[in-house]
DNA sequence: CGATGACTTGACTGCTGTCAACGTGCGTGG
DNA sequence: CCACGCACGTTGACAGCAGTCAAGTCATCG
């Protein structure tokens, strides 16, 4: 169990995820300097990434693992605004103030890296193409947390937990993973929180779906078994047709 | 009442909210240009500025008036994504794929100023303050959505509705009129749509602020009578704290 | 003057949060 | 190695908030 890095050498030209992460569409001069320019770490869980507060100092990409992101509330209590997965830029949380506006924690053992933002800048005005993905990468961030809010805001609990499902199977099956087959690696309350609601009704919701022939739910191991009739409960069937379509 | 425009050919250099939109800190010179290219019309209560689908083809500024942005349902049920003021940039939904995700309406008599996407874009590469003032502004639309659809996310109905409240009374006030003072130009519906939930709570939620002796209400107008004691109850105090000190 | 849309109010129902008890697995320390 | 504490998950009982349905008022517009 050591936890600490004896890697041979990490690079983003070896990456898994390199095909959704910066280094997409860049040269192999181009990716050399940028290679050069991050650094890695390893997170256990619970570590802290970056914390509320902070200034924007770096972008973060989830190598491996994942991570969650959460603001304090008024009292002591926490919320979930976000979970990342391999390959999704981390981070842009207070791009406007240039201060973090959660915390981020990493949710198992999770391999970052992370690059200096003004560096990253610096390099964009120097490699377009570079600068082009950056783009592309953060507009699609923004952009799907919106579409996800938005699909999440007037619905029941139980689409609420299917759409959230969905959106985990497409990202899980974006990165060349099973699309019916995952593992949560967050808490039943990370989800609750995420969702506007409570822990219990997480675990009611589970045993419906299940209950419906829908789901196998064993703890944190979720197998899709009717993706047709999941898109068809999550009330938005022709996004996720699109979606899937792609 | 004679809605068409005889007004003495429009120009940024006079418009009231050009200290919130593209103008910002743009020399003479550079404003002759922005101008030349921004085209204005008017649209009465009702009418589409873009419909769902359209290309991305131009970026608006509300001058006067207000404007919403709606999603269709999976049904024909249609829902509130946005409510717009003058100064505020529309039409930055579907960034993404250059398509715009929802169809915006203006919600009276509303003038509206537009400019070609792509000429803007070269523009921006011409005039770097004006690049600066469109990453800002972007960022700041953006943003801001996603700080408010976050404060409302797990709130109770009246927080949720105090919160949309003091988030106008800020944009107002940013806009300099009244705090405390002003007309909500959208039906009880169209608020209940963009806050997930019904018209009659809405109402019911008006009523009770109202007894609370918080809110003076009477049809479309709202008076804040204790900004102090509402901002308390928005539940997150210290955020709107922060607002009101800048 | 009637039609329509917007708003209000009331009665009822049901969903979901709260509280509580309990089970289970994991890590820590004796 | 075992015992214990703790975090996490599950289940049940219950209450309250908010959605639904329905009726009715009011202002506006044709």
């Amino acid at each position: 169990m050591s936890p600490s890095g004896e890697e041979p050498t990490i690079s983003c030209g070896d990456c898994h995820v390199r095909e959704l992460c910066l280094p997409r569409g860049l040269s192999q001069e181009d990716l050399t300097q940028l290679d050069s320019r991050v650094c890695h770490r390893i997170a256990q869980r619970r570590d802290v990434i970056y914390r509320a507060g902070d200034p924007l100092r770096f972008l973060y990409v989830v190598r491996s693992g994942s991570v969650k992101v959460a603001i304090g509330d008024a009292a002591g209590t926490e919320q979930i605004i976000g979970f990342y997965l391999p390959g999704e830029l981390l981070g842009l949380d207070g791009l406007n103030d240039h201060r973090h506006r959660g915390t981020a924690r990493a949710l198992e053992t999770t391999s970052i890296c992370e690059i200096s933002f003004d560096e990253l800048e610096s390099l964009c005005t120097k490699l377009p193409s570079l600068n082009r993905q950056v783009e592309r990468l953060m507009s699609k961030e923004l952009g799907a947390e919106q579409e996800l809010m938005l699909s999440l805001a007037r619905r029941g609990v139980e689409q609420r937990i299917v759409v959230f499902l969905l959106n985990l199977s497409k990202r899980w099956s974006q990165r060349g993973f099973s699309a019916t087959r995952f593992t949560l690696t967050m808490t039943r309350d990370d989800i609750a929180s995420y969702l506007g609601m409570t822990g219990e009704t997480v675990t009611r919701a589970f045993v419906a779906l299940r209950n419906s022939g829908l789901l196998k739910v064993e703890k944190k191991n979720i197998q899709i078994l009717d993706l047709d009739a999941l898109i068809e409960r999550s009330g938005s069937a022709e996004i996720y047709a699109r979606v899937f379509a792609r």
